[in-house]
DNA sequence: GGCAAAACTTGATTCATTCCAGAAGAGTGA
DNA sequence: TCACTCTTCTGGAATGAATCAAGTTTTGCC
């Protein structure tokens, strides 16, 4: 468990502490969490990390590849583990949850720009915007 | 011109003012340009108009479907024009720029999520990552 | 064990955005 | 055209996520 943290960190050269493998703990058992609640997950096992460390690391985490950072508009940075593979998100407009997607169309065609102005394109992101379950039903019994 | 904003406001019972013109005209000749730029161009025909105002109306144009908030990841909000076609942006991961993309697939499969969890899907949006010309030439030559 | 570099702690600061109270302006009906 | 009401704007202060800075601790390596 935590020796796969441990050589995940390695991999990338970065070295192994306890404040990277806590952020890495609560975002294995939390995806999709703002920067705020790392930090209160970090500290529920960690007390003495400074909100600082969680910010230093998940910019290292994020830079290293390990994580990685998803931020809608009008909401606040959101961090997740899965890696790798490239699967989407919906975003609920009126609370804001988040959920994963698979990228649908196998080797994704949306990935490829028509046009793309002769930008090098590395990633294609993409974000579905829409209403979450619970929120539609507030909506029909309100 | 003018009017054509007018037109526009009035679609949405909104109020035409001063500073909401000047900030659709602004939009009109400036894309993907953020609020403090927004703020600088609007005052360079409306020097009274505060920054206060253009928020607000960035917001009211935006909840009315005018324009168009889009913001990438670690950078803060810009805004465009350009809304109703369903089109993308290329970002510059190194200058920030932003480019428009015309969506190239038609009816768009990527619109469509494979297992959308429940949720009520209404917008698919789509951010491709990369280089622009500039930055590519640069780290070339350097 | 001891050393240099990387990472962390504490505390202050920046900056985009929002909140607030009062003044001004837009639209409406007489 | 004029007065009235409600929305919008002005100016200034406040919020809060994120960053910066100086000094201390810890990690990885010899």
């Amino acid at each position: 468990m935590t020796s796969d943290f441990e050589t995940q960190l390695r991999a990338v050269s970065l070295r192994v502490t306890r404040p990277r493998l806590a952020v890495l703990e609560a975002l294995r058992d939390h995806p999709h969490v703002d920067t705020d609640t790392v930090i209160a997950l970090v500290r529920a096992n960690h007390p003495t990390v400074s909100h600082q460390a969680v910010y230093d690391v998940l910019r290292a985490l994020t830079d290293a590849g390990l994580i990685r950072r998803i931020q809608p508009a009008r909401a606040t940075a959101r961090y997740e583990s899965r890696v790798g593979d490239n699967h989407h998100h919906v975003v609920c407009r009126s609370c804001g949850a988040i959920a994963d997607v698979e990228c649908a169309v196998g080797h994704a065609p949306c990935l490829t720009a028509s046009d793309d102005h002769g930008f090098v394109v590395d990633e294609a992101e993409v974000v579905y915007w829409g209403t979450c379950p619970d929120c539609a039903t507030d909506r029909i019994s309100q």
